[in-house]
RNA sequence: GGGCGGUUAACUCAGCGGGAGAGUGCUACCUUCACACGGUAGAAGUCACAGGUUCAAAUCCUGUACCGCCCA
């Protein structure tokens, strides 16, 4: 007995903290700036610095580490690019709440002093999501961690924005944005999300200047009338065609505007009259744009209505609203209010309804990168896999609108922007110029806004390795090798990349993008807090372990599908973690050095080595194609049903010594690497326990991770094909199987030998089964085995038929004819069902025309071995009623 | 309104032109010297519905129903 006898259970807790700090001090994932290996590189999608590690980390974080690791193991110099996310409102948000705690905020703090307390915020809890993603195991080149506020990605940051401003790609002017009140800031179209509400349509008479009656419009936001400059009409409306005025009374205000005639109104809405509010919503901006309309802006930034409200100034928006309404139908102009569902925007980071606004912004001139971005997909340049998210990415692109670039807040990038108070000069510089270039006047206000956090984020690919410099580490990483990332950024992130990457490298970010799904609970919802239906994955690994929770992940991680979680599957996981060990643990019972050469002679050890051949390659296959799933369920199937449940099972006898020292010896050998290769193939999914067992098996060398994949190892001609193996384990498996069936269904005690009679009338199936008689007599338990040539059936037993033998099972004494008799029509029945739709085939002239001959083949030698089987049933059905009676 | 995806065993999901599969659960038996977080065997499906293409459809096409997501 070897001393690296485990214990009993797998206990993952200890493990996973003792390899964690072993690879981190190793410095295991180191990347190489310079190497003669193939390069491998990822950047991380950076979790937000504010966050706690949630189930879509998890998934993105273990589908990453499994290439990383992967690729390692195939030799590759791999560079896995750690960092976080400044995230600029969120994180403001997170220090602003600390300090109203302590009954005091950042107006009070001053800007400074301000973003001092962000960074000693960072300081003290930065690291926690990046210590949540190494308990994960995830193998990234930790010294090189990154964060989106660093001084070089800053550099970055402002090479970007001097370089598009002079490029004429970014501008500063005065649009429609979406306002939220409670951030105080500007977002991006994207930044708003959109929701349902239940909410009325205020229908609103403007009455005409001069004549009788009025137009009447319909409004959800009554408010915004009050900075109405027009009512606009269809040109080709019937209904307000020869009007006794051109102008209409704005009602509560007392002022005369026009009726325009624009395309942009849509009849069969409402009254098919539109109030035009060109300071605060962005189609009647366009519209204002249009016909020279004057834009007045009413509510203002603070979320109170302004001067230009009139009575109605200093009321907070929907105060005014009610406020409005209630004045209306006082002065007679409300005609009616109808319930009305429309779709109202709210800030993606505090869920406030969002205002649109006009207001003097940043802007990005998004068309001609996009354009760019759009090709480098259709070229091929970039894959996205699954191809389903092609169309996506195209539509949005297709259709992307100037993206506003600049917040209101101060935590993040200050736009390096400074304007002459003497000359009102705009200069746009990498550091701050000490003069006017206008005026020479040293008299220069700093632009006080930052940066959307995604115009950093869009440059991690590259900014993260050093540039504008050209480092090493460009020209060996850039571009990456895949992006993994989930959907919901797929604009937000992937699109800005690709643009700025294709911008400012002259090449693709990456060459892959591989999106994966959303984890969900259990009923397919998204989870939540409000739901409360988040299950942490950091309680999840304390309960279950990270092996067979990353294990759970991959399996489930079938392309463009949604991942269901639910802790039960990941028990099912920690079981297959726990058998994983406990072969492991046989193994070491037994092998207690490493061999010297390894010569497989027995079956059974041919077979394992050409069954783990085959495993390397088809999971080589399924990670290169991103299918994480089949590469798991590959494994999963491998290791507990055929290493464990065949191989294990077959060479016991062998070790017990019954077979001779010789055969024992060569099946030691064969054993060790048999599991040595199944650890290493299962690496990347289970680092843990794999690492664990790979230092316990004897003649390994270091770390599991810097071991070669099966594939790419030089010396290893035992672990090679071999089909004659194959076929004839298969044949000794169905003959064993046959063997249960009958004892199984007769309700025959395990413990009970039996006696067997096998007929094959080939010569060359009967030597297989004589040769192979002792792995049949073990796992079936039989007290005697005989092969004939012709039939020798013993006259009280039950039959089960395999392709070219027929296996009497002698039951003397013990026979249930009954049972026996339903049990050989069960198969019978079972046999003509196949045998209809075979027959059917080959009955069937268009189909031997028609189909390849193959198939065609394929179909003939199902029907005949189908045949067989059946007739040689009956037979035996005939027998055992000639018994009965 | 536009787009994308889903509907396969009791549950969760693979498969996506030539034999309906897996895991869990269920039933029966088994404390056999790695593992009861185990072993052996078994039962279980009109592949949502209706058309069409094809020698052949769960798989491709069209339509319908229901569910989910994204965009406007």
């Amino acid at each position: 007995m070897s001393s690296n006898l485990l214990a009993k259970g797998y206990e993952p807790s200890d493990v996973e903290k003792r390899w964690s700090r072993y690879w981190e001090e190793k410095k295991m994932f180191s990347a190489r700036e310079q190497s003669d290996q193939k390069s491998y590189s990822i950047v991380i999608p950076p979790p937000n610095v504010t966050g706690v590690l949630h189930m879509g980390h998890a998934l993105n974080i273990t589908l990453q580490d499994i290439l990383c690791r992967y690729r390692r193991l195939l030799g590759d110099n791999v560079l896995w690019m750690p960092g976080t996310d400044h995230a600029g409102i969120a994180t403001q948000n997170v220090v602003e709440r600390q300090l109203a705690g302590e009954n005091t905020s950042r107006h009070d703090l001053g800007r400074e002093n301000f973003i001092e307390r962000v960074w000693q915020w960072r300081e003290q809890y930065g690291s926690k999501i990046i210590n949540q993603l190494k308990r994960l195991g995830a193998s990234c080149d930790w010294d090189r961690e990154r964060f989106t506020m660093d001084k070089g990605l800053s550099r970055a940051v402002r090479t970007v924005f001097v370089k598009l401003y002079e490029d004429g790609l970014i501008y500063r002017g005065s649009y429609i944005i979406n306002w939220c009140h409670r951030c105080h800031t500007a977002l991006a179209d994207l930044e708003v999300e959109h929701e349902d509400h239940q909410g009325h349509l205020y229908h609103i008479r403007y009455p005409f200047i001069n004549g009788n009656g009025g137009i009447v419009v319909a409004t959800t936001r009554p408010e915004t009338m009050l900075g109405d400059t027009a009512v606009a009409v269809h040109p080709e409306d019937s209904r307000y065609l020869g009007l006794p005025s051109e102008k209409v009374i704005l009602p509560l205000i007392n002022k005369a505007i026009p009726i325009i005639r624009d395309q942009y109104v849509a009849m069969d809405f409402g009254t098919g009259a539109l109030k035009i509010t060109p300071a605060h919503d962005p189609n009647d901006f366009e519209v204002g744009i249009r016909h020279n309309l004057p834009k007045i802006k009413v509510i203002g930034d603070d979320g109170l209505m302004t001067d230009e409200a009139g009575d109605f100034k200093g009321l907070e928006r929907f105060e005014c609203r009610k406020a409005v309404v209630a004045a209306l139908e006082q002065e007679g102009f409300l005609v009616k209010i109808e319930p009305h569902q429309h779709s109202v925007g709210h800030c993606y980071r505090c869920k406030t309804v969002v205002e649109p606004n006009l207001s003097m912004q940043w802007f990005i001139k998004a068309k001609p990168l996009a354009k760019k971005a759009l090709d480098a997909v259709k070229n091929k340049d970039t894959k996205i896999i699954p191809e389903m998210w092609i169309k996506t990415y195209n539509d949005w692109l297709e259709n992307i609108r100037d993206w506003c670039i600049s917040r209101q807040i101060w935590w993040g990038h200050q736009i390096p922007a400074w304007t002459c108070q003497n000359c009102g000069d705009l200069i746009v510089a990498m550091e701050a110029p000490e003069s006017c270039k206008g005026c020479g006047k040293n008299n220069l206000a700093r632009e006080t806004d930052v940066l959307d956090t995604w115009f950093s984020s869009a440059l991690w690919p590259f900014s993260t390795m050093g540039w504008p410099d050209q480092t090493p580490l460009l020209k060996t990483f850039y571009p990456t090798s895949v992006l993994v990332t989930g959907f919901d950024i797929l604009f937000f992130w992937v699109a800005r990349m690709m643009m700025m990457g294709i911008q400012f490298m002259g090449d693709v970010p990456f060459k892959d993008v591989y999106v994966h799904a959303l984890v969900r609970d259990e009923d397919g919802k998204k989870m939540s807090k409000s739901k409360g239906n988040v299950i942490d994955p950091l309680v999840v690994i304390d309960q279950y372990g990270t092996d067979a929770f990353r294990f759970t992940l991959a399996a489930f991680a079938a392309q463009g599908r949604d991942v269901k979680m639910s802790e039960k599957r990941v028990e099912g996981y920690r079981h297959f973690v726990n058998k994983l060990w406990n072969a492991a643990r046989f193994a070491l019972m037994h092998v207690d050095q490493a061999p010297e050469s390894i010569a497989p002679e027995s079956l059974q050890d041919r077979w394992i080595l050409s069954r783990l051949n085959r495993v390397s390659i088809s999971v080589s296959d399924a990670l290169d194609n991103y299918k994480f799933n089949e590469a798991a369920s590959e494994l999963y199937q491998f290791i507990w049903h055929e290493f464990c449940d065949w191989y294990i099972e077959a060479i016991k006898p062998v070790l017990y010594g019954k077979m001779g020292d010789n055969a024992r010896e060569s099946t030691k050998g064969v054993l060790w690497l048999a599991l040595q290769n199944t650890l290493t193939i299962l690496h990347p999914f289970m680092p843990f326990v794999t690492e664990e067992i790979w230092h316990k098996l004897p003649g390994t060398k270091g770390s599991i991770v810097t071991a070669t994949y099966p594939s790419k190892k030089q010396d290893h001609t035992v672990m090679v094909e071999d089909t004659s193996a194959e076929t004839e384990m298969a044949l000794i498996v169905d003959i064993i199987t046959g063997i249960r069936n009958i004892r199984g269904e007769m309700n025959i005690s395990p413990s009970q030998p039996l006696d067997v009679k096998i007929q094959a009338q080939d010569t060359k199936i009967k030597e297989i089964i004589l040769t192979h008689q002792d792995i049949i007599n073990d796992l079936a338990r039989l007290d005697s085995l005989s092969v004939h040539e012709s039939e020798k059936r013993p006259k009280t037993s039950a039959a089960s038929i395999v392709n070219g033998a027929v296996i009497y099972v002698s039951l003397e004494g013990i026979i249930d004819f009954e049972k026996e008799t339903q049990r050989l029509e069960k198969e019978i029945n079972k046999l003509s069902k196949e045998l209809i739709s075979t027959s059917k085939k080959l009955h069937n002239e268009d189909f031997l025309k028609k189909a390849p001959q193959e198939v065609v083949e394929k179909v003939t030698e199902k029907h005949d071995t189908l045949c067989e089987r059946q007739n040689k049933l009956k037979v035996n059905l005939e027998k055992i009623n000639a018994l009965r009676e």
